[in-house]
RNA sequence: GGAGUUAUAGCUCAGUUGGCUAGAGCGCUUCAUUGACAUUGAAGAGGUCACUGGUUCAAGUCCAGUUAACUCCACCA
């Protein structure tokens, strides 16, 4: 053995051997059937970009549950996988393209799709070597990514299924779109931002002055859709206001009457407690509006310009005229230059104009088919666990706010929703943006396309999006669902991309083969979901939903969510600030092994850590000190003449006070890990063996040994010892155990399919 | 506005159902060292466990309140 740990050598040379002995491959040992089934579904990273540090904690306790088992003898499987997150890898790719001065409308769909396709394949052979090097024990023939075809077909027999079951619906709802991403947002994927912008306050004069006060003054940030609004609010609550209910004022800039009307959303303590209507481009104004049957004017359209009184300006240039004109006619009081709100932005950093689009939805509470009822009682009901604990509460508290879900993104990259919309009679009507031959745009309705003698077949094959204009009840347009254009008819199909969450949903179901294979029928439901408590409301809520759903039992049987890894400064990492630490930095300083066992080190119990450095310093160590362990083993077996009795062979008469105390201390070190990570608590775990290996066998039992006369003993108890506790180590730290025990005496082919000491 | 988490050695953090003479890693001090390992060994310094009150035979641990930090959710025109 060489005199140092070379984690270089070893780190390189294993996983391979592993791997093409088929020990990642799930079976059964040691007598063991398929009912002690163990399995996981490693969260697939994102295809947009490398492995982060979060990820190396998911692979280091996901691998250490696998080894543990597949050591144990249960068949084992954990499935690898990358996601194609749409609209993040969207996002990064476009970025790409405006480095070149392009942009997504310079390619059809099919371009830009491939081109997308193109950028990922690399990100998924970099993830795919980097999982390989963190020594995850995958099995790779069940690698799957989000956008195979499997997956499609799934994902589309389960929307079909949905929407036979009245459980996805169309409908015209405020969504959060973005005019430079052209996409809709789920609340969940937005980030607040605290703005300072101008607060104007407005003056509407009253229709009947006789009581009072000629003006009434409303406050608001945004006054350009103000031609365009019909009403005002108060709170009818509001001993101040609740008189004004019913009374008229003129619109200041049109002079169109308006009437008050009263709703209890309105905060009597803010502003002036009055506040204007604009349906249109507010959450609040547009349920407001639904309630009371107000009429919605639109007032932006997709690309951000205005619509109405400044059709075609920009937002901030229709805001200037609008504030010019009431200044003209000294209809603004004062004005709040400081006045600081938060402002929604998109996963680019944009600007989220709320707007009233067609989405599709999927029903969360039906009445009679509730999705969201069983995934809350599970856990409720203990049928699923969640670890640690508190995090429960946010599983629940979001389980019982969840409102219908929008899915459909206005995303290429993505699986695009199996919907068509018959397009030969009246749906003419139906919007759409195309691009011909000579690369030119064109948007409008089909039926002006049709005018401006383009065909059915030109405006599809240059298709970019398709709208599907509001319809009354009575008059729905006629829709196909299904993965091929009807035979009949003549049909265009929805450009809408799913949202990944609603095929990352699906995702324990596709990977395990559902409906029908082997591996569905030996593995689900899986063992444990592992994941970073993070995606609680985005994934594992909605897992727990398509699991119940479809198969009516839970995708996972326990939840372990691990905290986030923050920089050493305490903070996020984040680009801006600097701080992100690069796995593969640490990999190649201290070597694989050492960097997962130091962040298992850091998570003791689910919270946020800083990556703790001094901890994979240590873990370097303790892989030397262990191999250095071995070495001396070595020695000194050779050194001594006579035959050393196998542990099982050993009169243990012969044992003296030392033997039988660090024995014991081995029977408390099987037992403690066991126990350890039965209850998820990895970091004690693991300290619990350095604290015994380190302090315990080398720096005590080894010098006592030292100075044994019956070596004969003291080795066969010191080999014992040493051996079972790199077994117990081995799932913690695959490569420096394997290397080790490649060099022991009598050693089978691999410490990792021994048998876990019991 | 609502909710959650945290506050323990110089630093980063453990401390599970109350039994603690409060631990680990890193750092620091002194000494040692040729049968493995300087990526070593031995010894040691260092904490009124945020603050105030309460429950208890017993509180770092449970309860209430205070203070501070972080995070999430909802968002106000």
């Amino acid at each position: 053995m060489d005199k140092a740990y070379n984690f270089k050598e070893a780190e390189e040379n294993l996983y391979s051997k592993w791997e093409e002995a088929g020990y990642f491959t799930p079976q059964a040992r040691f007598g063991k059937g398929d009912k002690d089934a163990y399995s996981i579904i490693l969260p697939p990273p994102n295809a947009s970009g490398k492995m982060h540090t979060g990820n190396v904690l998911m692979v280091a306790i996901e691998d250490l549950l696998i080894r543990w088992h597949r050591m144990k003898g249960d068949p084992t499987v954990w499935i690898p996988g990358t996601d194609h997150a749409g609209t993040e890898t969207q996002i990064t790719f476009e970025k790409e393209l405006k480095k070149q001065g392009k942009s997504r409308f310079n390619y059809s769909r099919e371009e830009f799709y491939s081109k997308i396709k193109e950028f990922v394949e690399g990100n998924k052979g970099e993830i795919v070597q980097q999982l390989r090097k963190m020594g995850a024990s995958v099995d790779w023939d069940r690698y799957m990514f989000t956008l195979d075809p499997q997956v499609v077909k799934t994902v589309h027999e389960t929307f079909k299924k949905m929407y036979d079951d009245g459980l996805v619906y169309r409908g015209d709802y405020m969504v959060n779109y973005c005019v430079k991403c052209g996409t809709t947002y789920s609340d969940v994927e937005l980030k607040h931002e605290e703005r300072q912008d101008p607060l104007y306050y407005v003056k509407y004069e009253r229709v009947h002055k006789d009581h009072g006060e000629q003006y009434l003054s409303v406050a608001t940030v945004r006054p350009e859709p103000i031609a365009e609004d019909t009403h005002l609010a108060v709170n009818p609550k509001d001993k101040k206001h609740a008189k004004l209910v019913g009374e008229k004022v003129l619109n200041p800039l049109t002079g169109v009457e308006m009437e008050i009307i009263g709703d209890e959303f309105v905060d009597p303590e803010f502003g002036t407690g009055i506040v204007k209507l604009t349906p249109a481009v507010d959450k609040n104004d547009y349920e407001v509006a639904l309630k009371h049957k107000l009429p919605i004017n639109e007032v932006l359209d997709l690309q951000g310009k205005m619509k109405g009184r400044y059709e075609g300006l920009s937002v901030n240039d229709a805001r200037k005229k609008a504030v010019e004109e009431l200044e003209q006619k000294g209809l603004i009081g004062k004005v709040d230059e400081k006045y600081m709100h938060s402002v929604a932005l998109c996963k680019a950093g944009h600007k989220i104009e709320p707007m009233i689009l067609p989405n599709w939805f999927v029903k969360v509470d039906a009445p009679k088919k509730s999705l969201k009822k069983p995934a809350l009682d599970a856990v409720k009901k203990g049928d699923v666990k969640i670890f640690p604990k508190w995090q429960e509460i946010k599983y629940v508290r979001w389980m019982e706010e969840m409102r219908d879900w929008p899915i459909s993104r206005q995303n290429v990259w993505g699986i695009r929703i199996p919907v068509w919309h018959r397009v030969d009679g009246h749906e003419v009507r139906l919007w759409t943006l195309f691009i011909d031959k000579n690369g030119q745009q064109h948007q409008g309705s089909i039926a002006q396309h049709y005018d401006n003698n383009f065909s059915l077949e030109e405006i599809k094959a240059g298709i970019q999006r398709v709208l599907v204009p509001f319809y009354e009840e009575h008059n729905q347009p006629q829709i196909y669902i299904g993965e091929n254009v009807p035979v009949e008819g003549q049909w265009i199909r929805e450009t809408d991309t799913f949202d990944t969450w609603f095929s990352s949903g699906q995702w324990p179901l596709v990977t395990l083969g559902y409906p029908d294979s082997e591996d569905f029928k030996k593995f689900y439901p899986t063992s444990v979901l592992e994941t970073g408590w993070e995606i609680i409301r985005l994934w594992v809520s909605r897992m727990m939903m398509f699991g119940y759903y479809l198969t009516g039992e839970p995708p996972f049987k326990d939840v372990y969510l691990h905290g986030m890894v923050r920089a050493l400064d305490g903070r996020k990492m984040s680009k801006s600030l600097g701080n992100v630490i690069n796995p593969e930095e640490y990999v190649e300083q201290y070597g694989v092994d050492a960097l997962r066992m130091g962040l298992i080190a850091g998570t003791a119990n689910g919270k946020d850590f800083n990556f703790p450095k001094d901890r994979v310093i240590a873990y370097k160590h303790f892989s030397n000190k262990i191999w250095n362990m071995g070495r001396f083993l070595l020695m000194m077996r050779e050194q001594w003449d006579k035959e050393i009795p196998r542990f099982e062979d050993l009169d243990k008469k012969s044992l003296n006070d030392e033997d039988k105390k660090i024995l014991n201390g081995l029977n408390k070190q099987i037992e403690g890990v066991e126990g350890f990570l039965n209850k998820f608590r990895f970091a004690d775990a693991g300290e619990f063996i350095y604290q015994f290996m380190w302090h315990e066998v080398a720096d005590s039992y080894i010098e006592h040994v030292k100075v044994r006369e019956d070596k004969d003993v003291a080795l066969s108890v010191l080999t014992h010892v040493y051996m079972t506790s790199l077994k117990l180590l081995h799932p913690f730290m695959p490569f420096v155990t394997e290397a080790i025990y490649q060099q022991m005496p009598d050693h089978g082919e691999s410490i990792m399919i021994e048998e876990w000491p019991a």
